[in-house]
DNA sequence: GGGCGTCATTAACATTTGTTGGGCGACAAG
DNA sequence: CTTGTCGCCCAACAAATGTTAATGACGCCC
């Protein structure tokens, strides 16, 4: 399970590292940035709407969600972050949040000022542009969910929602792949999916009788991979998560359907 | 209607301005990059999927559509992007499409490279923090799509998205905000709302029975601006578009339902 | 150890949206 | 002028998902 938690931003500079150049240099700087840890309940906001913030929050533990916009009670997860994740980077340039960032279980962050995120970026132009690349690849997935809730049924939505989980904590920890822990209820799934709670409920019970995947106790047992990522027609590359230098370090067989990345 | 099309950079140079604050060398640099003019077909890609591409798309003039990962033939529209727009500014850091761009209309681009925008990029730290910013909006536009997709059912989602393109479109010019020429054709805003073509003409019939807009041959008249954006629970805030100088000059009355942006 | 709240589960029924199939008008090509 | 295509429009029926309501399991607090 190695020492989870080591130093959040360790884990951080090298989510970024793997998608862009980074140097000693930029590393130290990352390192060295200042943070403030807060633990928030479940169900808590982290950022209200329309609040300005001047800080953004690193995951350190936990589970979060970012609510879009509710007219009349109607909640819509917009997207969800987990331990390693800049929750709201993307604040640095945009501080009046257009949506509300909630704990979806208890969750430990790392406020991380504007003013230092500023001053790295400022810098070094190579962060500055590691940032931008963030912001990019947070929206490569935030498109990825408008295919998901708006042309896939319940079944697809579900399998295609875990394979993303699935591959994501894989990242973290290459142990996670198969097996992980996503402290989501099913309301919460069933706004992130954009289904009613009954409705998720039903197709995660067809899911666990096709024994593709368990979701339970807020635990996710992936139980046929190859299975569910055809079930839930998913391919990885807009993750944009590099692969592992000795390529069996990974439980999940990537298959992409119909493009893949370039390697030159 | 104004002499439209001055110089397509000049257009962009405003809206990068109106969220950025960039003095006269940005603009210099801005309006001096270099750029291919093309003209493309209805229906033609502009970006094939999967395609690395070395130049970004900036609109002149005409409809683009960024189509999604479309699995079994179902289609969906991502976002979409109207003159003055750059299309697909994020390319410049992530060059491999993870979508296709495609023009909706006969639409005229300008090819802007890549390594024009990096260099002004990294020459000017302004600018470097303008094109961040851009892709965050971007973002928030999609985010505030996931909701509409995932959240709103068929008329309050087809008001929304009326909403969003008056919005957008009287942003480029202040005449356009209750009749617009809005040329995509009604199996292209099924893809846009992921509905059917057949609940989408439903659905047009039922706003145009109400009073509230009128869409027909490719051209948008809005009958009852407050009554729309009632239907659509629209508030357009997410666009961060700036309120020009003089507040009569917008036929658009903005109508926030729950935030405000800050005015300090 | 009992009570209480949250979460998961299921059934019966209601509603929205999709599907199929057809017709009509505009327009371009022959 | 004829034919074919495309886009819009509509109706009848089918399927997916939402709604409402009830129950049981579990953990937490007093």
């Amino acid at each position: 399970m190695s020492l989870s938690l080591p130093n959040p931003f360790q884990s951080w500079f090298e989510k970024l590292a793997s998608r862009s150049t980074l140097g000693g240099q930029e590393r130290e700087a990352i390192l060295r940035l200042p943070g403030h840890a807060t633990q928030v309940q479940s169900n808590r906001d982290i950022v209200h709407l329309g609040e300005r913030v001047d800080h953004a929050s690193l995951v350190v533990s936990g589970l979060i969600g970012r609510f879009g916009q509710n007219s009349e009670g109607q909640r819509q997860i917009i997207a969800v972050h987990i331990g390693g994740d800049m929750a709201d980077l993307h604040s640095v340039v945009a501080p009046d949040a257009a949506s509300a960032l909630q704990a979806l279980s208890v969750t430990t962050i790392l406020k991380v000022p504007h003013s230092a995120l500023r001053e790295v970026a400022r810098r070094y132009p190579a962060i500055a542009e590691a940032f931008w690349r963030e912001s990019v690849v947070d929206a490569a997935v935030l498109a990825e969910w408008v295919v998901n809730v708006g042309r896939r049924d319940a079944r697809t939505r579900a399998a295609h929602l875990l394979c993303e989980m699935a591959c994501r904590y894989e990242a973290t920890d290459s142990d996670l792949g198969l097996s992980f822990d996503f402290p989501a209820t099913q309301v919460h799934l069933a706004d992130m999916m954009a289904l009613t709670a009954v409705h998720v409920n039903r197709t995660l019970k067809a899911l666990r009788d096709d024994g593709l995947a368990n979701v339970r106790k807020r635990t996710v047992h992936i139980l046929d991979w190859n299975g569910i990522v055809a079930a839930g027609e998913f391919d990885p590359t807009y993750l944009q998560i590099a692969k592992p230098a000795n390529d069996n370090g990974s439980r999940l067989e990537a298959r992409p359907r119909s493009l893949q990345v370039g390697s030159t």
